[in-house]
DNA sequence: CATGAATGAGCCTTCATTCAT
DNA sequence: TATGAATGAAGGCTCATTCAT
């Protein structure tokens, strides 16, 4: 009935495949994670419910896949940014820049309504949140190398636990884009999250002499 | 057709609301959020589907009022806490205390189940969250007194804004929540919320003179 | 929309769970056990389909419910034909007469649809079967009495155990009636259920001389 | 793509079929009639869809040929039971020993799901019955040869009809297999097969003096 | 012969809400 | 107030079959 264009069968069934994929991605993103049904996921992709069971083994995988690829997405943009900033010498100023990137990302390129849902389908544990997670994401590992700089450059307290300063770091950002979240559109995440990062600071930082 | 022992009819539909209402927290509490239906909480409550339409407009009205009325149970209970803990004369002490206090409530008198649900209640905005989220609600007020005798006492820093810093305080814990719904049960709240708001201090703390 | 004859409302919802309730068995008479869906039971009946399920808690308790009114139905006629027949003095006729009687109303009164159906429902049950296999059934014991007054009256050899051959009987009339549904038409099951009880009766060994 | 040992196409396509018909007898056999689908059977049988429409008509086709298969398969055993049996020589002695052998066969050999998912797909209809009720059948021509020989050796009565009372047998086996499959596992069959061939053979009735 | 993507009707069940009594 | 029958859209998922490559 359609589709004409490209040659072969394997290129045409990841088409579709991708067709769902992003149609999905659309919809969940415009109307909330539970007002998206199945039904209303194929028929704006324009191909039959039987294809979205070919490709996807449930509703929930095609979300679980969503989700990991998402975090694939903002954790290797995290990454380059970082790299790109090396050049930037004072650990203090890269954690709070760093910091501020991540609230940009979320709040522009996300954007709230992903974000929501993301957030929605983590507290019903719709989805496999393995790859949300993992203290193995790039994003934990960056803050560390930001906090393990700052100690060896004499910036940071000598007795801090760097994993677990990192962790408290991720945590900062996601309770604050909770708070976003629910408080929406009546705060400004990036400020709120440098104002946090600013206080978190000032105790992470070496007591100067005075 | 029954209940005769309570006088007036009127006595007798507060008693009918009641039960609706109390069974509904129950059966939330037990079941999380989407899995209790108007169905469900009649049949539990032993009262008729009619009955339910009769004293609340829908199914979210009545989350809404739950919602509000488990936000003045604890903040009363935070409160009377606070209050008992005034001989304590630190306002270091203070805090940790009282956000480890928060921790317990949310970990164990309300528990895994029943902030599971809230929280996505306030992600979906199934409910009114203004009795949530005012920031005139007593447990940001307790902290400000607590910041403020910080900073009197010459404790915390003097340049520390009390408001901002009382409303990042419960921010953190709500951030910490969340991360604890998440990872439950792999997650200590408790400690969790200890830690970091130990890190917190060594920021808020007025720096020493070496 | 309809029904305004009866009064009351739960005449009304009599009505309904009855219409339902027959739509049903005339559809599952009709169509085969397994082509028969919920979809077309509540068209047939002209209520919604939500009503199909605030009258029966699923698709399989109606069927329960259906298999076992006709089983009450069958030997409520089964008792009044052997009350009436008991002036007939002799067990050997009466035993002939009963299990033909039982065959007429298999193959006439309830004929092949039904009885099809019910086997099939029996095989993969389901059906709750206890109705229709309860060794307590009239049917059963209106064999033990016929054999019971043979051995009596000494017509009967009087080493039988009583209840095992009743038992046997029934299973007689049962693995018939499930030949006579797979070969249907070609299959008479009067004569058949006939013949057999014969042989049963005579034995296929030559008789002793004593 | 796959498969390069045998030589010819012809021999490829003769396994394939080969593989599909024998994992879809295990499938049946395992999970009963009903939960088998197209789906599953190629998938265990690790090959396409396309393949299973290319080797059978339809799902009902493989049923039907399954079907055809087993009766030959038992047939041949019961038949080869019989001619070892031969030098037995009692017909009533044999008779008991024939139907225990099937009842053997049925209960352990085929074993009840085989059985049941069989008895419904007569049920149903689904498969092609030629093959299992032709009263060509060996299964119906040893029953004859018995009671040929009973007859002839002035065991069994002389007024009996072969055809006839070999048909019952079979009938009867049928049955109780019909009752063992709805009562499992709380039936004995061998034991009640043999119980119901005693009584066929010595009948009902009291023996007359000659 | 083999493949597997595509189809779309069909399945049973749940649910919040309405309304006549 | 209280009842509970009635509603019907919506939900996720299965399945035998077709057909272009």
């Amino acid at each position: 009935m359609n589709k004409k264009k490209t040659g072969g069968r394997k290129e045409q069934a990841i088409e579709t495949k991708k067709k769902i994929y992003e149609t999905a991605g659309r919809l969940f993103k415009k109307n909330g994670f539970d007002n998206v049904s199945v039904d209303s996921i194929v028929e704006a992709a324009g191909v039959s419910k039987g294809s979205f069971y070919v490709h996807f083994h449930s509703k929930g995988s095609l979300i679980t896949a969503l989700g990991a690829d998402l975090v694939a997405k903002v954790d290797s943009e995290y990454k380059s940014y970082f790299e790109s900033s090396l050049s930037e010498k004072k650990a203090t100023d890269l954690l709070i820049l760093f910091a501020e990137k991540i609230a940009e990302v979320i709040a522009h390129t996300l954007g709230y309504d992903l974000i929501k849902c993301t957030y929605q389908a983590q507290l019903t544990r719709t989805i496999n949140l393995e790859s949300t997670l993992s203290y193995n994401r790039d994003v934990y590992q960056i803050f560390e190398k930001i906090i393990s700089r700052g100690i060896q450059q004499g910036e940071f307290r000598h007795d801090l636990d760097i994993g677990t300063v990192a962790n408290h770091c991720v945590m900062s950002i996601r309770g604050l884009t909770f708070e976003w979240c629910i408080r929406y559109p009546d705060f400004n995440l990036t400020d709120q999250v440098v104002k946090h990062f600013e206080i978190l600071l000032s105790g992470l930082r070496k007591q100067q002499p005075v």
